[in-house]
RNA sequence: GGCGUCGUACCCAAGUGGACUAAGGGAGCGGUCUGCAAAACCGCGAUUCGUCGGUUCGAAUCCGACCGACGCCUCCA
């Protein structure tokens, strides 16, 4: 048995099956860029990152979108606000994004399609919509999706339209729509958009939200394609609204497996800004968690169970990240340059880390078989039970599970010459007993957050 | 109201009806090693899985009720 993942659409879990062999489609839904992506979102972008890393583990090939929604209604209102342009203030939200994804050493996507350059594309899947009577054209120049149109409608969040109830919200909905749960495939202009228009069809205006992941998904990885993910409160309407705009313009079927990832909670509640419990990442960089001790507690959590970030998770993350770095530096120290091939010496240990990610990414069954085997790897070190050939092969198996979790081979420290002259120097004056010179030194170093440890194989050199 | 999730030690968290007298991490306590420090190793730590019932030879796991926390139900990861 092969990786299974959760199925939102079937609601089982299901061996994953690629569409072509050896090759995975996956799309995944990006930010909304006009103000910093919160640690929630990162969330998410974590786990997609986990499926893709262990997709590439498994020695898929990988062809991965995802799409930046740099127009809409929360984009337009902060344009307004500001008196920006909409391509400054998105440029500012795009890059700021960019700098925090490699900041968590999420692998990026190979496309990240902008909905602003593919107005066409998306005003083409309109037509097709309209032409096959799925999509109507309203008086002030919108264009709606007809739900009734589509008998499936509802096959991913289960939801029934037919028995809701008109909330005030939609009562008060400006737009001309025939039946409340229709929605918005192109908007047209209204004064408050300003100078953010596209000329169009059915007259100036800009896309709706839903048709931008329809198109550009299908656009970059085919009509068909295998995984489409993202957090679950995108379930309904979101990918509810993808599926019917796809499938009917298409008649094919869109995607294989929906993934969806919950949510994160903070100090036990939802984050919001009102609670003062909303964090961006650097928000959490300035407190001074590192980057890898706030990955690793975004990984370590199941993708199907409610994450709570609080100070204290982060700080047991620092100590379990350290934990992980410091089995390394012990190899390297044992191994020296000697580098190994990924061997069959641990092959156990290799199988049973995919027996548990194979389950629906159990990353937490996983990281304990990785816990157990440090814990044998350190009491092979403390009886001298290692040789320099099995700590390379280790090291070779260490890093192959960091291909997965990225956590382990991080902040290299370069020493300067002198530095290095006197690592030296602290050495031989501890073989002389000189105490007081070689504590100096350790001071120096721990000036400058630098921590050296003394084992039987010699100084390690960490981060402090 | 509809759809859905969760409740496991001080904290986080896995658990695929039977090898569970319940993984793993963090914190704690005791010890070994060590010039000191750190790391590492060894040991201790849930007679119990929200509560109460039921099914079963057997339940953390299945079923029911209740208690509690939470998500979605028009643009939010």
């Amino acid at each position: 048995m092969g990786l299974t993942l959760y199925n939102t659409l079937t609601r089982k879990m299901e061996e994953f099956k690629p569409i072509e062999k050896g090759r995975v489609k996956l799309y995944s839904c990006g930010p909304t860029v006009y103000e910093y992506p919160h640690i929630g979102n990162f969330r998410s972008f974590v786990f997609i990152d986990l499926l893709k890393r262990y997709l590439l583990f498994l020695g898929y090939d990988v062809h991965h979108v995802t799409n930046l929604t740099d127009v809409d209604d929360k984009i337009i209102a902060r344009c307004n606000t500001e008196k920006v342009s909409l391509k400054k203030l998105t440029d500012i939200y795009k890059s700021a994004f960019f700098e925090d994804m490699e900041i968590l050493s999420i692998i990026p996507a190979d496309v990240y399609p902008a909905a602003t350059d593919h107005i066409s594309d998306m005003q083409e899947l309109v037509r097709i919509l309209i032409e096959k009577g799925h999509a109507y054209v309203t008086s002030d120049g919108s264009v709606f999706f007809d739900i009734s149109s589509f008998k499936d409608y509802g096959i991913l969040s289960k939801v029934d339209l037919t028995g809701s109830i008109r909330t005030e919200r939609v009562l008060s909905d400006e737009y001309d729509k025939e039946n409340v749960h229709d929605f918005a495939l192109w908007k047209g202009w209204k004064e408050e958009d300003g100078d953010i228009w596209w000329d169009s069809p059915w007259g100036k205006g800009r896309p709706g939200w839903h048709i931008e992941c329809s198109t550009m998904s299908m656009k970059y990885l085919g009509e068909h394609f295998d995984i489409h993910c993202g957090g679950v409160d995108l379930i309904f309407p979101h990918h509810e609204n993808e599926i019917a705009q796809s499938v009917c313009a298409t008649g094919k079927p869109f995607v294989n497996m929906w993934v969806h990832c919950e949510h994160l909670l903070v100090d036990g509640t939802k984050m919001s800004k009102s609670l003062g419990n909303y964090y961006i990442l650097q928000d959490l960089l300035e407190k001074g968690y590192d980057p890898t001790s706030i990955r690793y507690l975004l990984l370590t959590t199941h993708y199907r169970q409610k994450l709570n970030l609080t100070e204290e998770g982060l700080r047991a993350s620092a100590g379990a990240v350290e934990r992980l770095q410091d089995i390394r530096l012990r190899l390297e120290a044992l191994a020296g340059d000697l580098v190994k091939k990924h061997s069959k010496t641990y092959k156990e240990v290799e199988d049973q880390f995919i027996n548990s990610l194979n389950r629906d990414l159990n990353i937490s069954e996983g990281l304990a078989v990785i816990f157990d085997w440090i814990r044998e790897l350190n009491r092979q070190i403390e009886n001298d039970n290692i040789d320099r050939h099995k700590a390379a092969e280790a090291i070779s198996l260490l890093k192959r599970f960091d291909t997965v979790l990225a956590v382990i081979f991080k902040g290299e420290i370069i020493l300067s010459d002198n530095d290095r002259q006197l690592i030296r120097e602290r050495e031989e004056a501890r073989l002389k007993k000189d105490w007081k010179r070689a504590d100096e030194i350790r001071d120096y170093f721990q000036k400058i957050s630098i921590k050296l440890e003394d084992t039987p194989n010699g100084t390690v050199v960490k981060k402090v």
